[in-house]
DNA sequence: GGTGGCATATGATTCAAATCACACGCTGGG
DNA sequence: CCCAGCGTGTGATTTGAATCATATGCCACC
């Protein structure tokens, strides 16, 4: 089956730099949901990349709990192979879908013959660092409206964003419930703290309304139209090893067997 | 100033494979808390690696409210600054401590003229993607219990841990406090979920007890000694870009400004 | 020995998100 | 046109973690 590079590099621009070497020795597989792809202790044979449906690397507890470690619907997963001996847990698809198989050994010696990609392989996965630190900084924290306003600031430009997804997919990424977030946003725009037209949303510089009735007199209202954010005192979020300032709040509902 | 690479070497593993001609263009920096390393737009002129204290990159939203995107108190930190044009935040200190500094042109061509440091620096990389990605999915868990049951499985081996932390440093990790951590280890093991020796902690399987008075009879406790783990259905944790199966509770007290 | 600081641990109360329930609008397919 | 499915949005209730309060033990320092 020939492979579409140039649909493919529309779908995922992180595949842009691949070199015509190892584009010729890739494959695409195609899964089926519930497959056991990879088992866990074998030795990776290719590098993985998620082109449809969901992939995602599990353990499993004793008692059979599926512990999942890693999940993508899109792009690579599963990087840390690339020179590990053996997978450190199972690979599953979740969904029906495509990979795209890189061979291992093809992938390494693209590394080092091919400079440009091997830079832009550094870059990729330093902005993945970058993207996924930022969402362990917003998933520790504590309330949905410090999510949104770290979302909007962290993802956006200068303090605004133009949303690019459904309202509940959005909740899902900053996660909240749908309702809570539909909640939060009108409570912050009501309050002033930002604005929304249509897909884009502001953020608002705090208000001392001026009112000429009654110069003198500050908004005694009591709250700030924007969240304070924590964290100004030295928090660690989670994944700190000293104590949290704002420990983060798991859910609820243990989904006991009982 | 003279570096003791040997020292640096033992506190932090990951600066084995930096090689010598990088070694020699490495320089010390000492911070003081609330400083300014780096300002937002700069264009980067070092890789930094946090020695001691902690550095914090930040953007501060309308009206001041200062967004973390990133933290370290150990290790590297804003790598995806290597081939960045400008800063893409501030780089503040939170607390005292030191920064080892590479040149960045150094950083470069290191990477370029020596393969076995290359191959260590996308090892690595590769390995904070894997560690990050884990730590997602496990802030993405709405219970204790289950964070506490990824965290066991997926730091240990074999569903066992010895931990080698505080009991108020791992709720820090987990993004508990440290008062839920100490329940829910109780709860778990009183219903035999986990065994804990010292600092080994164990997950157990559940138990079908068979009681030889009464035979034929099950544990109608109504409690699995392990909580089930949510996601089997094709949940995506926060940053999925679809529906939540079980989307993320934050915190409470919005810390409001009344 | 006394004191302070911190870790370990527990009980009571508060709290905001999750959950449950529902309404309405839009779109695609029959 | 009707219906199903999904997104948008709101109100009521439940829930488990966060917060508050406290006790005890350990260790370092004076």
């Amino acid at each position: 089956m020939p492979i579409d590079w140039e649909q493919l590099r529309i779908e995922q621009p992180a595949l842009g730099p691949i070199p015509v070497i190892l584009r010729d020795a890739a494959r695409i597989r195609v899964f089926k949901k519930g497959q056991l792809l990879y088992r866990r202790g074998q030795l990776p044979e290719a590098m993985l990349c998620v082109l449809s449906g969901e992939i995602r690397l599990v353990r499993h507890a004793p008692g059979g709990a599926e512990i999942v470690l890693q999940r993508s619907r899109s792009g690579f997963v599963a990087e840390a192979s690339l020179d590990a001996q053996t997978y450190h847990c199972d690979v599953v698809a979740a969904t029906d879908g495509r990979l795209l198989l890189f061979p291992r050994f093809a992938f390494q010696a693209a590394l080092e013959n091919e400079p440009v990609f091997n830079r832009a392989w550094i870059n990729l996965l330093a902005r993945e660092v970058r993207r996924l630190r930022a969402k362990g900084e917003l998933l520790s924290l504590n309330s949905a409206a410090a999510r949104i306003l770290h979302y909007v600031e962290a993802e956006g430009s200068d303090g605004a964003i133009i949303l690019n997804q459904t309202r509940k997919s959005w909740a899902a990424e900053l996660g909240l419930t749908h309702e809570v977030l539909y909640r939060t946003l009108r409570q912050l725009r009501e309050r002033g703290g930002i604005t929304i037209e249509g897909e884009r949303i502001t953020l608002c510089a705090p208000r001392v309304p001026y009112d000429p009735d009654h110069p003198g007199e500050k908004d005694q209202s009591g709250w700030d139209p924007l969240p304070q954010m924590p964290g100004g005192g030295g928090a660690s979020p989670a994944g700190g090893i000293d104590g949290p300032d704002q420990p983060r709040r798991p859910g609820r509902r243990e989904q006991s067997g009982g």
